[in-house]
DNA sequence: CAGTATCCTGTCCGATACTG
DNA sequence: CAGTATCGGACAGGATACTG
């Protein structure tokens, strides 16, 4: 019953994975999200900014406004224009952002990357690891923690963790390749 | 000059959510990366659970080894069979896939959640989020934090960065909507 | 400046059929 | 079981042209 339902059929999966891909699925949906962050809000700003078609921007700003992760407002009334300012809901997509760009970054030296996340005061480089909000752990990629069902979780997502190994994540038994 | 090139050239951007969005940028990628961290490491389990098509699937799982993000290997001789185990490189995304999923989640009330992240020992569940590793101070949505041109930076990198404002992060006046 | 409309291409993806 | 090969549809996205 989604409006957009892209192309492989998310709706009727539930995982919150699935979930949130379908908001920032695709590809320029992230990156207008993240100039969003950077502080701009004006259609030729994310149009030069990203160098997407003016087009497709306007699709996906109708999608980012539909979704309710920006709101398009009037800055302006002679000519009416419009801006695009990041929601609640928008906001809250901060982290995700910011988790992308980290792994973006761990690939590379320090001296190699060309973003990075500072301490708005300080400027100093920012180091952002995910943990848990109540015990201070990294979840890293340690096996001390993993997906289960959920209270909500149907047959088949309780299926699909009823097999809970002693072995939670095989791995490789070298590095890469 | 990258091999796959996706739809939009990002191979010439420097951004490293471009980066991680051309490694997990397709929507199975990040599901059968999820079923690997989940313990699963075979085809016709990814198959299973995914619901996907299995020409897709040798395509994804062909990318993932192609991206180090996965291993093949042989699990069994006579005919030969092949599991696909996570990299280093590739248990490296777990912080991005929690991240995800915990937004999704982030919009469900506790019992509506089918799908959670749990301590393996004691299960309970954990709450994942992003906080900067040396101060442990969260990043969230608070404008404490904010993107910069690193050492890289391209002068169009810097040039996008100049701006700073004094308010990093406009944002929609009342919530969503 | 801030878009909308139209055409076109690439490719993601499912469906189906086939193989050792 | 673990894939490969091929077909076709849907749609993201670029390019261009047009509007107030």
């Amino acid at each position: 019953m989604v409006t957009v339902a892209s192309r492989i059929r998310l709706e009727d999966r539930e995982c919150p994975l699935s979930t949130t891909v379908e908001h920032v699925g695709e590809w320029w949906t992230l990156l207008i999200l993240h100039d969003a962050f950077d502080g701009y809000t004006r259609f030729d700003q994310f149009q030069e900014n990203l160098g997407i078609s003016s087009s497709m921007l306007t699709t996906r700003l109708k999608t980012l406004v539909t979704d309710g992760l920006l709101e398009r407002r009037p800055y302006q009334t002679n000519p009416v224009r419009h801006e695009y300012v990041l929601t609640d809901l928008g906001r809250s997509l901060r982290p995700v952002i910011v988790a992308l760009a980290a792994w973006g970054n761990s690939r590379l030296e320090p001296h190699e990357r060309s973003m990075i996340l500072v301490d708005a005061e300080s400027g100093e480089e920012v180091q952002p690891v995910v943990v848990d909000a109540r015990t201070g752990r990294r979840l890293d990629d340690s096996h001390a923690y993993v997906f289960a069902a959920g209270p909500a979780a149907s047959d088949a997502m309780r299926g699909r963790y009823a097999h809970r190994r002693p072995v939670p994540v095989p791995v490789a038994p070298t590095a890469g390749t």
